[in-house]
DNA sequence: TGAAATGTTGGGGCG
DNA sequence: ACGCCCCAACATTTC
């Protein structure tokens, strides 16, 4: 536990994918030493993994949303950017801070830098101490009766949720603290530039989101207040925009907890367990990395690693800007593009299409939506990829492959998800918005629809595509 | 948290 | 009335 103070240094507080001050057990804990404090977070220049565009862009707004909020309680935020351990060594040095606090994170990545630089402090006698501040469980603590880690999401979930429960129940989430004792001398501070500079790309996917610890607790309650009920069937529905909770880029931020999001979901009067169960999926990604620390380069089932990808690179390009000729794909890869998000339908749906029908590695697939999305979480990106491609564990079987077109056609039947994202296609008939090139010529011409011109033919025929994969698959397993 | 191919059943048209 | 065929509609199996 935490030491007595011996004297009235500052301790530091660093901040990382926890960017809140409500059930933030390392703050809370560098609250309670009752020593000055630096409210630091850095921008680290080494990861092995740069974050993607839009996470910057998140970034650069929860940040300020998180300066504002520590001010609201007479603290100082401070930014820095570099190398974590140089800054930490600088900002020690520069305040002569004795303690320091921070919630874990799990890619390996951040252990290694983590535990280096514990282990440097600590030769110095500065105090380290570390949280869990973004899961339910450790990733380690989950264990099956033989004593590994679960492999199949079902019985991970169940033995979890025993656990969670009472836990929950004896410790709920922590309240954020009312007032912080600033650290009064000044210290260098960075000016980031984490926004595109040429693009207005930045402005157009942030709008409809509201980064920070407020908009994501405003969209939790809006969410439980009402759309958890009939979250079970309005989550397939892309073009419902209030279907599913959208939390996922708060989440990832650490703008809010998943004890927060538990406790809430449990609250309430709803059966909230689906929804609380794709919180379980986000958990058990984590255990799979942290058991897996390669899980995004690396197949998880080594039988894919004969698997003989196509280099592609016009097929990917048209993929990545949603001119694939199937609307629905299209659609959902324009929302990716304009929103920063995608619904959780469509993304099975465009991952399916790039790993099965144009046999595009995975990887590449994975990099887009890291670069892309608002929340690029790199568990749940990895693990997600992995699981539509089969390589994964408890993936879905690589026979497995999407209807293109048959899921529009029951997920999105009147096509307002495709004309919202894809407006050449607005005036199609709905028989045909999902498949214009079965449209007769007089109904394209009446919707405006030039195939080839206005709007792309289908890259690939879909049957044909469809045994390509197969055999491909059979052949990488020597069959 | 699929889709397509194949198999089965039963009603209706029709010689 | 009967057998035969066609083909939905549904179930099962295969990928």
């Amino acid at each position: 536990m935490t030491q007595k103070k011996t004297s009235n240094a500052p301790a530091i507080m660093w901040f990382r994918r926890d960017l809140r001050l409500a059930d933030n057990p390392a703050l809370m804990a560098a609250v309670d030493t009752d020593r000055p404090l630096i409210l630091l977070y850095i921008y680290e220049t080494d990861l092995e993994r740069p974050l993607g565009a839009a996470k910057k862009v998140w970034l650069h707004h929860s940040l300020k949303s998180l300066a504002s909020s520590i001010k609201e309680v007479g603290g100082n935020f401070l930014l820095r950017e570099g190398p974590a351990e140089a800054v930490l060594d600088d900002v020690i040095e520069q305040s002569g801070a004795e303690a320091i606090f921070w919630n874990r994170r799990y890619e390996a990545d951040g252990i290694e830098r983590d535990s280096n630089i514990k282990a440097s402090l600590q030769d110095r006698d500065i105090e380290v101490e570390t949280f869990n501040g973004s899961l339910l469980t450790e990733p380690w603590e989950v264990e099956t009766q033989a004593g590994g880690y679960y492999k199949v999401f079902t019985p991970y979930w169940r033995a979890a949720s025993q656990i969670i429960g009472p836990r929950m129940s004896a410790n709920p989430p922590l309240e954020a603290p009312k007032k912080l004792i600033p650290f009064k001398k000044n210290l260098k501070k960075d000016e980031l530039e984490l926004l595109p500079k040429s693009l207005d790309w930045d402005e157009q996917i942030i709008t409809n989101w509201s980064p920070g610890e407020k908009g994501a607790s405003d969209r939790l309650n809006s969410f439980l207040k009402g759309p958890v009920k009939e979250y079970a069937d309005a989550r397939n529905i892309p073009s419902n925009e209030t279907g599913t909770s959208r939390l996922s880029p708060h989440l990832a931020a650490g703008e809010i907890s998943p004890r927060q999001i538990w406790q809430a979901a449990r609250e309430g009067k709803h059966d909230a367990d689906k929804f609380l169960s794709e919180i379980g999926w986000r958990e058990f990604s984590y255990v799979l990395l942290y058991h897996n620390p390669e899980l995004a380069e690396k197949n998880y089932k080594s039988d894919f690693d004969n698997f003989d990808w196509r280099t592609d690179t016009a097929s990917l390009k048209a993929w990545t800007k949603g001119q694939t000729g199937y609307p629905f794909v299209d659609a959902g890869m324009r929302q990716l593009w304009q929103t920063g998000w995608m619904h959780n339908r469509v993304r099975m749906v465009v991952a399916s299409f790039l790993i099965k029908h144009l046999l595009i590695d995975w990887r590449d697939g994975e990099g887009w939506f890291w670069d892309t999305l608002l929340e690029a979480d790199p568990a749940a990106n990895s693990a997600s990829w992995q699981w539509v491609a089969g390589s994964g564990a408890d993936a879905a079987p690589y026979f497995r492959i999407f209807n293109p077109f048959g899921q529009g056609e029951k997920f999105d039947e009147d096509g307002d998800y495709v004309r919202k994202f894809v407006p050449e296609l607005k005036d199609m008939p709905d028989k045909y918005i999902q498949t214009p090139w079965k449209a007769p010529k007089e109904v394209l011409k009446k919707a405006g629809v030039t195939l080839g011109e206005t709007y792309p033919e289908p890259i690939v025929e879909h049957k044909e595509a469809r045994e390509r994969a197969l055999s491909r698959y059979k052949e990488s397993r020597g069959e």
